[in-house]
DNA sequence: GTCTATACTTCGATAGAC
DNA sequence: GTCTATCGAAGTATAGAC
């Protein structure tokens, strides 16, 4: 019998992050996960202690990779606008790595954060505070205009979040009434959230 | 006995909008929109044929108005830049006369539309097709550089319903490790919107 | 660690009287 | 149009054998 890939825990996990971002916390099934991950259910209540311990996990785990991602892009000694391309394009191919990301950080937003507990909250913080403090030394250093840290976080990482999140919602209308709707490639959109935040954050403006 | 001041239908289609942004489409207890509405049970059913009518005919109603409004200002002759401004602070204001709408939107997305039939779609067609619809004229008559109006949209609207929506959650993270992010008040984040969309759309950059 | 079987609860939806 | 009562399905969680 073949060796499974990942642990009985981790299966779990990758189980349970696809399901809850398509789902949502509520929409979830305990009987599903453990069909996706190929373990009896009684095993994820072992391994975890609830369905709400279980996706608490999966979420710190996550917004903790996510944030230590952005805190070495904001450490290295590149010119500020430089470090925010790469804030872009790595949160970029963050949620492509890791696809279920975007559905869940939607959901959870909606929800209003409802099923975090304090260590989860902290977790999540660590991205725009590592977001901001990479805009904020722009600003320090006079390579970026006077803006507010966290309105830059907002409107230059939530569209990526949405763009992804939305992938299979603008397939359905591109095959509809919105045909533009497909012609966006990732690509296209990155370089598009580049510019744009160049030209947002620039000290002189035409 | 005072009448209420809206019909049966209406407080069930106002109770529904609250509860399934809170909750989400598999949160959301017909139960518990009864009890909001102030109605029987059984008259959801008797209205509406099912939770899932309900929900379309709600979303439908709402896409059809956000839409409306874009249109009307896409109709105004005006600037196109003007018009952008007017679309970022219109639907602000859609979002704060409709506090149910940044919830439904986000995790409309994150399902990819499963809840949706055609002619909802449709509905929901029509405010990116308003917003392209500015932003294709406005490169027409060569206010604003060539962008893909789609990438446009998202990176101009998306943000405005994620800050609704995260209103919440940012208070929760204000008052622990994000300090920052009470700081940030809706106005001057629609400002912030404004400036930004004027300068990633402007021909010229210094 | 892993399974089967099941207790307990809640939900969507309806029947049927008024 | 409005109510009470309830059915049947589905869900989380656990007990207990191996």
């Amino acid at each position: 019998m073949p060796r499974p890939a990942l642990a009985s825990p981790d299966r779990i996990l990758a189980a349970a992050a696809a399901e809850f971002a398509e789902r949502g916390y509520a929409g979830a099934r305990v009987d599903r996960i453990a069909k996706r991950a190929r373990v009896n259910k009684a095993m994820i209540y072992y391994h975890f202690r609830s369905k709400q311990e279980l996706y608490r996990t999966l979420l710190r785990q996550t917004f903790t990779h996510a944030g230590e991602q952005l805190q070495a892009i904001a450490a290295l000694d590149l010119p500020a606008g430089d470090q925010v391309d790469l804030a872009i394009s790595g949160l970029a191919s963050f949620v492509r790595k890791h696809a279920f990301f975007p559905g869940i950080m939607l959901r959870e937003i909606a929800e209003g954060g409802v099923h975090l507990d304090s260590r989860t909250l902290a977790a999540l913080s660590t991205v725009p505070r590592a977001f901001s403090a990479i805009i904020e030394n722009g600003i320090a250093q006079k390579q970026f205009r006077p803006v507010h840290p966290f309105a830059a976080y907002l409107s230059t990482l939530a569209p990526i979040v949405m763009y992804h999140a939305a992938g299979p919602i603008r397939r359905e209308l591109a095959s509809g009434p919105l045909a533009a709707a497909s012609t966006l490639q990732s690509d296209a959109f990155v370089q598009h959230l580049q510019q744009t935040a160049r030209r947002a954050l620039a000290r002189t403006h035409s």
